[in-house]
DNA sequence: TATGTCGCTCTGTGATGCAGAGTATATTGC
DNA sequence: GCAATATACTCTGCATCACAGAGCGACATA
């Protein structure tokens, strides 16, 4: 059965991985406000990501105040593609035999 | 931004989730065998989801031994078709703007 | 009747997720 | 010009979580 990255497969980090996949470089405060989260919460994470080198960081002290703009590495953005690979298999694996007559792979798939 | 259910956003507790959606009713051993989990982690996750009412137990002490059999529950199946669309919608958010080429979308794309 | 297996459930512990306090610099009001 | 507030983070402590393995009762086998 496939196993799904604990890094990604978080609420926070799997949002904050698929916002920073289609919006490049943004600072702490951008993501702050649209992951709608707390200061200490979202710093944890990021460092958890850091870590894990799925981000990275660039620190800009040159402005008005100092501004930190993150941005998925290639190893994240691999690890990001893999992971979802890895969902959509998993839900495909639940097959339309459901009682529901709801079959996950027709909802995974986008328009 | 679309927030996963921290319930069902949890590796073992997704797999557990699509593997019942597909297999109707399963037993302990065989959660244990498909998931390659230690006997006291299945069991506190089962619990959780129980008390979530996703999952629901029906126990038979008839045959040789004890014997539970564990199926998702109408609102947990709910709960797991809102979750797949939820996270379908995050990654779609992801735009194809991303520096790799590689569009989420395209990815999460069945066939 | 001792030994082992099956099918769970309970318990302890290290890791995780989170909010809010703390820090340093900058800006605004008086 | 100086207190008050704002910005941009970082650090700290605590509640909860995830997990492995011990425990337990019922049965099966030697």
């Amino acid at each position: 059965m496939e196993s799904l990255d604990p890094l990604l497969h978080q609420p926070l980090r799997t949002q904050l991985a698929a916002f920073l996949a289609g919006a490049g470089e943004v600072t702490f405060t951008d993501l702050k406000r649209q992951l709608d989260v707390s200061d200490g919460n979202l710093d944890s994470h990021l460092k958890k990501l850091i870590a894990a080198d799925y981000v990275c960081v660039r620190k800009e002290t040159s402005g008005i105040r100092p501004q930190s703009y993150y941005a998925l590495t290639a190893s994240g953005q691999a690890a990001l593609h893999t992971y979802v690979a890895a969902l959509q298999q998993l839900l495909a694996f639940a097959p339309s035999t459901s009682t529901t007559g709801w079959s996950p792979v027709n909802v995974v798939t986008v328009k």
